[in-house]
This record gives structure tokens, C-alpha cells and sequence, in this order.
DNA sequence: GGTGTCATGTAAACAGTTACATGATTTT
DNA sequence: AAAATCATGTAACTGTTTACATGACACC
């Protein structure tokens, strides 16, 4: 689960709450779940029962009790070591091509008509990714080269989208001109 | 759930036993749930509740039996349906960006060693990808126009394979040289 | 007076993974 | 003799989403 470790990370640059965790991973592309209490407050409860977190209970009045939570040294080691192990490639869950896929019975139209719906989709993602950087929400960046890579991670972010638009340009393109009757395979 | 019209599509094309659908759905990249037996045929029992499809059982001797999946003119209109209800934007789970995010602690050589072994994963997607294209598992296309769309899904995938290898490129320059200390932000 | 934010948590449902169980046949 | 393939299914677990519950304060 790295949704433990993402916690672990943001707690690493600031001491903070669930409802402020939550807040961010909400904001955050690169954590693509919902960054819900179920999640939070559970895996909260798990890294302190390993020891990898603290908690502090502010009492405030005229205003609900605060559970502020700390990283541990422990976690800090549990955080390093999770940085360093072995990387997996990414899954993306592309729905719309399975859609493509089976969308034989739809006219010409119908197909553009969706793909046009999709590019705006993707557009809105782009625009959110950019105005509101996947990093921003982790905190700040403590030496050059953090603040560099965290530059790059939201290029990353932003290249996957730029890469998307630029197929669905060619797709309509392809569709538009019923290319497709020609039988060509060239690029 | 997805997995239910991505199950419809594969039977609009063949009748085929869950085992045949387990079979192509882990040697797709576009489908990726594990293919595992639970999901198949809790799912195919699913859409038998609905008579989006029907099955019929082959006793042979010397062999194990088999449930031969058929879809219905009804599963044909819900995936009809399915196919023209609004695309959504796919959701990427990039866990190595997060691991990227926090590894301050991790030297530059670890850094680009990291780099080196997501690379690599990558590259094996990518391999997979063209050699078994992801359509390749949904049968045999019917018209020319389904022809083209299948290519251009294929295409979709290794185009994104190719811009997170650039992606790594350019990250391991930037590590490479130390170009962060610089502190420059251009392209 | 309704909606939104702050703040913590729980319940129930759905989605997905791993592992088990069975039994015959084929390949190494 | 062991391992893989064919074929169906179940059990137990983990992960994720949606919705509920509570209560105070602030803003419109």
C-alpha cells in the first residue's frame, strides 16, 4: 500500500491533521485516491501502531479538538527505505479505449462526438495539473535538487496529458477524413 | 464496473468460456485487472442475472467440461449503450513519482539507479506492447474502420510508453550533470 | 435559514488480489 | 516424476468509494 507512505511523506516536511492530509491529497493529481476519512484515519491508526507516527491532541474552544500528527524517526527510516526499493511501472486504467474499442455500432458521428468529449476532459485535467501543481501540496522543497525534481515530476504530469491530446488529434483526424477507407497502415 | 462491459465486448465478438477470457484479459495491457478467476466468473454470473448473456455447458470425455459464454441481443444493446455513455479521463497511478518526491535522503548515484531500473520496467512495457498489441486479444476486427481505431489504440499505448521513456531522459540528464544546482528553471 | 468549512470518525458496499481446491491430460 | 495447461469454482484478504453521524462556527 503506498497509500501509507504518501502519508508518511507529507508528514515528513509538516506536522499535520487527517482533515488537513485530506485536503491535500484531494488536490493532488499524483494521488489519484479520493483521499477519503476511511483511507486517512485508518492508515493513521496503522503507522501509529507501528510506531512511524505521533499524535498530539489540541483541546480548542469554540472550535473542534485537533489530532496533529508527527513523523517518528522510525518513520523516517521506514520512509527512506520504501524510497529506495525496487520501482514499478505505472497502470493506467484507460477506459475510454476499451469504450473505442466495442464502439462499432456508432456512426462516424457518434465516435467524434466522444472523442471531442474526451478531449475536454483531458483539457480540464491539463489545466487543473498546471494552475494547481501535483507538488504544490507536499510542501516545500528543502534543497535545489528537490525543488528540481519536483519540477519535473509535474512536467511528468503535464507531458501524459499533452501526449493523450496530441492522440486524439491524430484519431479525429484519421476519423474526419475516413481515412480508415483508404486501408493505409502509414504513420 | 468496466469489467462487465469489457467482458460483453470480448463475448460480442466470440463465444468463449471464462477460462478464455481470463486467458486474453491478462495478456492485455488494456484491461488491467489481473484476469483473475474470481472477477470472471462472479461477473459472467452477473451478467447471466441480467441475460445480458447465456452459457451453455459442453461435457466432453477425457477433458474437463466447459460453460461457453453467448451474448444476447440484450448485452449487444447495453453495450451499445456503454459505448456511447461520456468518456471519462483515465486515471494514472504513478507510484514512482511518489517514490521520486521523497527520496531526499537518497544520494544522486541512488537516484539514477532508480532511474535505470524504471527504465527498464518501462522499456519491458513497451516491448510487451508491440509485440502483443493490446488488441490483438479482442479478436478479429470486422470492419475496416475497426481496423484503424484498434491500430490507433495500440498506438495510444506505446505513445505513452515512449513519453515517460523521454520523461526519464530528461530527468536523468538533469541528475546526471547536476543541473539543479545551477537553479535554472528553463526547458 | 441554508450552505460551507473545520474536524473526527464509522458503516456498508464495491472492486481487486492472492491463494486454495479439484481433477484430467500433456509436456518436460 | 514434476510441471504446465485445461477448466471451474470458492475463501480470505486488501483496497477504494460513498454515505452517514456529530457539532460548532462563519458567511451569505
Amino acid at each position: 500500500m503506498s497509500m501509507n507512505h504518501a502519508i508518511l511523506g507529507m508528514l515528513s516536511h509538516e506536522a499535520m491533521t487527517g482533515y488537513d492530509l485530506k485536503k491535500r491529497m484531494q488536490r493532488s493529481l499524483l494521488m489519484p485516491w479520493s483521499g477519503n476519512n476511511n483511507q486517512i484515519y485508518k492508515a493513521l491508526l496503522e503507522l501509529a501502531e507501528h510506531s512511524f507516527v505521533t499524535s498530539e491532541t489540541l483541546h480548542r474552544e469554540g472550535a473542534p479538538s485537533k489530532k496533529v500528527y508527527t513523523i517518528t524517526p522510525a518513520g523516517r527510516a521506514e520512509l527512506r527505505r520504501w524510497a529506495g526499493t525496487a520501482p514499478e511501472a505505472f497502470g493506467a486504467r484507460k477506459t475510454f479505449l476499451l469504450q473505442l474499442a466495442w464502439a462499432e455500432d456508432l456512426s462516424d458521428e457518434e465516435l467524434i462526438a466522444l472523442l471531442v468529449q474526451y478531449e475536454r476532459e483531458i483539457e480540464i485535467q491539463m489545466l487543473m495539473a498546471q494552475k494547481e501543481p501535483a507538488t504544490r501540496q507536499l510542501g516545500q522543497a528543502k534543497t535545489p535538487r528537490t525543488r528540481r525534481v519536483w519540477a519535473l515530476i509535474d512536467e511528468n504530469m503535464t507531458a501524459m496529458y499533452r501526449a493523450e491530446l496530441a492522440w486524439i488529434h491524430k484519431v479525429k483526424s484519421v476519423l474526419g477524413s475516413r481515412k480508415y477507407e483508404a486501408e493505409g497502415q502509414g504513420e
